[in-house]
RNA sequence: GGUGUCAUAGCUCAGUUGGUAGAGCAAAGGACUGAAAAUCCUUGUGUCCCCGGUUCGAUUCCUGGUGACACCA
């Protein structure tokens, strides 16, 4: 029986050195789950594993993007089902580690299959959004996806768009897409949470921003600002140093609100993985916890 | 030691002519179907320093404490 083992959690918690260790374990290489890490260029400010660590290991899906390229979790559902497929057949346990909440959830459940939008839809869209306004936008998709609009959020402009891109573009509903069902995966799937106290982790990030600025991420972040408007550096950490370099922030006031956005993101990661049942979850620190329970569950 | 000022949310503070209180920051909770480190929604947490007095009623006024700060010795 194959079997993937997710560890997962909020950022600075502490997945690396699990990951590490359960990819030595199991010979395994470690598939990045985190929708940064995934583009090269940004390695200090995403934490990225270093050289050493992926000399000792084998990383698939980081640094691999380019910045401007186009991407998706249901890209990221591709990618990974293809990958695993091929090194399943010489392990039998994989590791899958980050903190990306919907691309996990897009390889353990998989995501409803919908037309990429084109280039062209996306422009006409956004000129439309620009010139007549979110609530046109809104009264259209009342009439072509009513079933969608009773429970879209619609103060969320990013969601309203793109709803009416599927609808516009595949002349279906955006909800006849929908199939509200789970995929079935060849491999058994084993999910390990980790999470601190609060107080713990919010001085981990506030350590990890310190160590990311000592490292240089405002260097990384110059060499990036030409490229700023890309999706890619719409994150944590470039965003708060494109202020200092456009000399609107002092250094020490952005990483202030570095290490606030952090614990912002932090928070959202744990609320969408706390409604998630089949997780089950450790105190980093707690090694024994984690070996008797992979030791039960992973069969070697 | 004396005099004065202050003491209210996790922090910085506002306020109540006496009817148990609210801003900023910090924080807490939630949503999520091709941008997800994105995008969006909700929420004020309190022995108003302590004991007593006046009062129908005190966080507010008064006595006495305690603590902080300033000045004087």
């Amino acid at each position: 029986m194959k079997t993937l083992l997710v560890i997962l959690g909020p950022t600075a918690v502490g997945k690396t050195a699990l990951a590490m260790d359960m990819a030595q374990r199991y010979a395994s290489p470690i598939i990045n789950a985190d929708s940064r890490q995934l583009y090269a260029g940004m390695e200090i400010g995403t934490a990225a594993p270093t050289p050493e660590q992926r000399a000792r290991v084998r990383h698939y899906f980081v640094g691999t993007l380019p910045l401007d390229a186009y991407y998706s979790a249901a890209r990221y559902e591709a990618d990974v089902m293809a990958l695993t497929a091929d090194l399943f057949r010489t392990h039998d346990t994989l590791v899958l580690a980050g903190g990306s909440m919907l691309y996990i959830d897009v390889v353990c459940r998989g995501i409803d299959d919908i037309p990429t939008i084109t280039d062209e839809t996306r422009t006409i869209m956004r000129q439309r959004l620009h010139a007549e306004g979110l609530d046109t936008l809104k009264a259209e998709l009342r009439l072509l996806d009513p079933a969608y609009y009773a429970r879209a959020d619609l103060h969320n402009t990013q969601r309203i768009v793109h709803a009416l891109e599927v609808c516009y573009q595949t002349g279906l509903p955006f909800s006849h897409f929908h199939t509200g069902q789970s995929k079935a995966r060849p491999f058994r799937i084993v999910k390990i949470g980790l999470d601190r106290p609060r107080p713990e982790l919010f001085q981990r990030i506030g350590d990890r921003v310190d160590d990311m600025l000592r490292q240089g991420l405002l260097d990384e972040a110059r060499a990036l600002l030409p490229q700023r408007h890309l999706n890619a550096l719409n994150t944590v950490g470039y965003k708060e140093m494109f202020a200092v370099l456009d000399g609107t922030w002092t250094l020490p006031f952005a990483a202030e609100r570095m290490k606030k956005n952090t614990r912002v993101y932090a928070k959202k990661q744990l609320t969408w993985f706390h409604r998630d049942t089949d997780i089950t979850w450790f105190h980093p620190d707690d090694t024994a916890a984690i070996q008797a329970y992979i030791d039960k569950h992973i069969p070697t």
